[in-house]
DNA sequence: TTCCGTGCAAATCTTTTGCACGGTC
DNA sequence: GACCGTGCAAAAGATTTGCACGGAA
């Protein structure tokens, strides 16, 4: 049983929204990545699935949107042209990301020492804080070599 | 005498570049600012500024890139439609940014445990670190009430 | 039956590129 | 004189919006 795909339906039932085949598909696809994707690649794993459904671009975006505002769904800013978009998690398994400049290859880390830095900065900064970002840039071991 | 002006100047030309009217204006721009602007925020202030010249978008555009490829400038990612850049300094005044997603306000912060927290994690992830962004999103002081 | 969800096509907006001219080295 | 810097206009690319129809409540 997938707890973030029934949370976010129960959430957005509670919104006020109807179903729609179109956001499931999307919401299952999210649940199964490891990590944030774009708008393109959830249209292109999408369609590439084979055995689900198409979903066009602009419905891919206003899902998007739509999620994001719900807070089920989180953007991340790689410095690419593309926005990222991955789930959010309740409480576990909270994470950052890795973004290789010259592969563009996006990857999730997380750190206890970090966490912990910016719950405590949170209470001494001049703005009500309700989500954090951290991206560290640079070259992953491939390219590095 | 603006150092980082001078420095930049001193960069550009290392790097075989001559030296341009436009440019110029931009980097006295970024060195008078406390925190980061857009292109569009960069072309209306020169615009404004009235005594100084005019730069086109085009080249506003043109000119950041290069300096974020000398890491002269950084790009900041807000989360917002128009990517933020400002001048990066040498050692001291190490930055990074609360963003109000309400009124779309950006600020500078910095924090040393934060830092740390930062240097120590570099070490231990499978990414050669270059740079790294934080961005505290929320709401500010006016926007929360 | 009402209103939301969705696809398609067109529009919008940010950023990039092509080209021609003027300035710097 | 050679080549870079810049403006202008057009292009490109990502995201949003308008509209019409099908589906959920």
């Amino acid at each position: 049983m997938s707890s973030w795909v029934d949370r976010a339906e129960a959430t957005l039932a509670a919104s006020g929204r109807k179903r729609g085949g179109a956001r499931r598909a999307v919401l299952e696809l999210l649940d199964r990545q490891e990590c944030a994707l774009t708008a393109v690649e959830i249209e292109d794993a999408l369609r590439a699935g084979g055995a689900g459904r198409n979903v066009s671009r602009a419905s891919v975006y206003r899902i998007l949107d739509e999620l994001e505002r719900l807070r089920l769904v989180q953007r991340v800013e790689t410095g690419q042209a593309m926005v990222h978009y991955e789930r959010v998690h309740e409480h576990d398994q909270h994470h950052h990301h890795l973004v290789c400049d010259e592969c563009g290859l996006v990857m999730p880390f997380s750190d206890a020492a970090l966490e912990r830095a910016i719950g405590e900065l949170s209470e001494k900064v001049p703005l009500k804080v309700s989500e954090h970002e951290i991206v560290l840039h640079g070259a992953c071991r491939d390219c590095a070599g």
